[in-house]
DNA sequence: CAATTTTCGTAAGTATACTTATTAAATGAC
DNA sequence: GTCATTTAATAAGTATACTTACGAAAATTG
């Protein structure tokens, strides 16, 4: 036996499918929100630190320049993100919150934080600290090689 | 402070970080067979199991039967698996294997498994299999509650 | 055995996520 | 100060990944 590879097992495959889980599990929870788990991330980091240009934005949730124009095109749309050119560097976009986008994602907080709990609930207390743990030194470790 | 959510050691964020790298990783080890992590888990599943008709294969791999569908759709242009419609059954299409396919398949095998390695580089050999066995208990306690 | 329901696959539409190419604007070299 | 390079953002194209809707074929039921 063994002819083909065991991807059940593979951490590939196990990585893709928490992924999956973890996306479905803040749909369900954030159904009435009408936002997407990418979209969140980007209210949220808009909401730590205001007026974060878009590169800085991309590299701070993680994804590349296109994705998060786009992501943001949405949520300009949504009327929850403000669009400015930079003063100084035409070039750059800064980005706010509007008061609506501002109360929508305080909403959103309470509901993302018990998605992660639904999403660790299958381990114990502990079993969730090592697993955070485990992941952090696996992406910081790559991080530093492919920044 | 905390005013927001601490994303960048919130598990799903940690997750989608880590499939992102797993992704990464597996394309830049396999550039050269021109195939994606989805495509090669499709082809390995018919490897393992020749004339699996498409909504069994879909549940193997675990997405839903329109991707599924769209990407052996892709797998078939290539060349690299053959559809059939079922004698007795016919709205099932049975999928095999072409000799290109299979061949293409084997030559994978061998990458993919460098791929899992690299992804677990950063990790001990003791923390990679915590890793795998807590991914693995996540996945299955949320694969009973939604199957 | 005719009518309803279920199941398999596809199609259409939305949302990531990447690559490469392009445009516009700033920076550096000289 | 002009030219080449770099950088920010968008555009175009491909590939997941999901939802809902639909057609065709089977299974169930009365």
């Amino acid at each position: 036996m063994n002819k083909s590879f065991d991807f059940a097992k593979a951490p590939g495959h196990l990585v893709r499918r928490a992924q999956q889980i973890a996306v479905a599990l803040f749909m369900a929870e954030l159904a009435a929100e009408d936002v997407t788990p990418v979209q969140f991330a980007i209210l949220n980091a808009v909401m730590d630190t205001p007026g974060i240009d878009q590169i800085t934005l991309a590299g701070r949730v993680a994804f590349d320049a296109a994705t998060s124009g786009s992501v943001i095109g949405r949520l300009e749309t949504k009327g929850w993100i403000k669009r400015e050119a930079h003063q100084i560097d035409r070039r750059r976009k800064l980005l706010w919150l509007t008061p609506l986008g501002h109360s929508a994602t305080l909403q959103m907080k309470t509901a993302v934080e018990r998605v992660q709990e639904n999403l660790l609930k299958p381990l114990s207390h502990e079993e969730s600290q090592q697993l955070t743990t485990l992941l952090s030194k696996l992406v910081a470790g790559h991080e530093l090689n492919a920044p």
